[in-house]
DNA sequence: AGATCTTTTCAAAACGTTTCAACGTAATAA
DNA sequence: TTATTACGTTGAAACGTTTTGAAAAGATCT
């Protein structure tokens, strides 16, 4: 409504001088931006951030993409990016998908759409990679940093969790522990994210000599809910087909506890159950979970740090491409024996 | 980098006729629209929508404000907003401040230099109230609703919880089950929706002819740390000081939780615990929370419903008020005897 | 074949900024 | 005093859209 027009004339100065002063431009002299920045101030003046960023061609926002945001691991690591990149001067724009096809094309149009200055993908939530829509990104030469995992065959710089190694070992430690008939409970098993781990899992089964069948990995949505639901069912039917259910993260596994307790199934005695990512409320489960930390923290900072060099670049030819890796770990509690 | 004025060219039509073809304007005949939205296929067009906004008026985008997004709480209600304006054809746009008053300002602000269409704010979350911040909102007739509590002196619509009735029957519920030395756990005091809650519980107590002391309601940081660290120290002190714990919110309690496990005071035998919100979490701690039900998705439907129809009346002289209240609920579990 | 009406297309203005070349003006140097 | 430099200021173009009033082209009717 008040633009820079009205705060330039009750400035008495041009437009291109009130720009000037209201952006700290040194070519004004201190006394007129004086003038402006009063006669902003007594105007209420708020810049049009849309014409500003269509000519500047810079927003100073970065597209988040995930799934969703209730889970804890999410909504820690939405925490920990917008926490680092709001101290290096850039705004969030968060995109959910909701774990919905249709959506994360839409989101990513979304984003380039709003011109947002870069993108960070968590790798991790995309159900369905369609090639065309992430070359989108490199044919405009948008910095994007992939967080979780990388993904093959399309050059992107990644920050990536060691997911077969967490998986792997748990596996192993499982099986150490005298566990035999393994149940394990996944997302979508398309999504890359859930293929590294099955397929991580298989491998020390198959090391141990351990026996797999495909109807022992279950696909369900992995929530509180899905593992409930799943868990409920299953054990109902068949209480003593499984030694240990593994489930994809921590929030699965407090659904598969609720449902086990409520048939009053005891963990660890009867059933082992163990997760995934080590949110804050693993240790604090009516049992006490095991489970593999993800360094949510870490992994965010990382991120946002990768993402942030790659930013010196721009415009440098197609930009760098950076690769980490961060490392899981084990963490036993009571609801293994 | 490709402009509508590039698609024009190539299907050989103005800017203006390629511009109504791509928004499905009917002015346009079949035969055009069809080149066009082939041109734009080939050429991979993604609009800008600064640009379009710019000119219409109109981003789309309404603006959310939040202190945090870890608790799930927050993230619940964040949740449910966001679907609920997906739906509706908007996005959201999410300011976090983090607690902190310079942020509150900063958040709202960026706001409306961002020409977000419309502000949710969770009043719960404002530390802070400067009245010429949000009187902006007013000034430039942004559609706006508060969600969680009204904001007396100033004039936006409201979905308001019933926080009094909830902190003062969990109060009475307390009292009539024998417990007698309270311990109230809150954020900062200043905030409104901490200060309803004591209010209440003042209420309660002192119409059960209980004493209150200040130094019994402890002002730290509304989270897992806040709570566990506090109780860690304060109980270490005096052990038989009080009776039970009242928590602002479920997180908090959880942290009082954890420390009194660690000091080996059991929960309910030596002292109670009561939370806020139940939290879906709240249910699955290693002691069962009692606590008051705050109907979050409710709240979030409720709050983008009206957020709609007061857009209805965008335009539309000033735009009406409206106001609702939903209840809460007490929810016995057993950290209470 | 005109006249009239309807449909389709277009040129230009507008949205609110920033930037840049050019222009004064004041200060400094010769 | 004049020539040179440095400093401040400005008008105008540019950013990529939508919208609108008017022109052009097609239909329909006499």
């Amino acid at each position: 409504m008040v633009t820079i027009s009205d705060v330039a004339k009750l400035a008495g100065v041009s437009v291109a001088t009130a720009s000037m002063a209201l952006n700290n431009k040194k070519r004004v002299s201190p006394k007129t931006r004086q003038k402006v920045l009063s006669a902003a101030k007594t105007l209420g003046y708020i810049p049009n951030n849309l014409a500003k960023s269509l000519t500047t061609k810079r927003t100073g926002v970065i597209g988040v993409f995930m799934a969703e945001i209730v889970n804890p691991y999410h909504s820690m690591l939405i925490h920990y990016i917008q926490k680092g990149l709001y101290r290096r001067g850039y705004r969030m724009n968060l995109g959910i998908t909701g774990g919905s096809t249709k959506l994360e094309e839409e989101v990513l149009r979304d984003f380039i759409a709003q011109k947002v200055d870069g993108v960070l993908i968590h790798t991790t939530d995309i159900i369905d990679f369609k090639f065309s829509t992430f070359y989108e990104l490199i044919r405009r030469k948008i910095p994007t940093v992939l967080v979780g995992e990388k993904i093959e065959g399309i050059e992107f710089s990644a920050v990536e969790v060691n997911l077969e190694k967490g998986s792997y070992e748990l596996t192993q430690y499982l099986i150490n522990r005298g566990y035999k008939r393994f149940l394990f409970l996944t997302g979508q098993k398309s999504a890359i994210t859930f293929k590294r781990r099955i397929e991580a899992f298989y491998k020390a089964m198959a090391q141990n000599g351990y026996p797999v069948w495909e109807s022992d990995i279950i696909e369900t949505h992995p929530n509180i809910e899905g593992g409930y639901k799943f868990a409920l069912e299953c054990m109902t039917r068949n209480r003593n087909l499984y030694d240990v259910i593994m489930c994809v993260n921590d929030y699965m596994a407090f659904g598969v506890l609720e449902a086990l307790q409520e048939l009053g199934i005891r963990v660890p005695d009867e059933i082992g159950v163990v997760g995934f990512d080590d949110i804050p409320f693993a240790s604090l489960a009516f049992i006490p979970l095991t489970t593999v930390r993800i360094p949510i923290e870490e992994l965010a900072q990382k991120s946002v740090e990768m993402f942030c060099s790659q930013l010196d670049f721009a415009g440098t030819e197609v930009g760098n491409i950076y690769y980490e890796l961060v490392d899981t770990e084990i963490v036993v509690r009571q609801s293994t024996r």
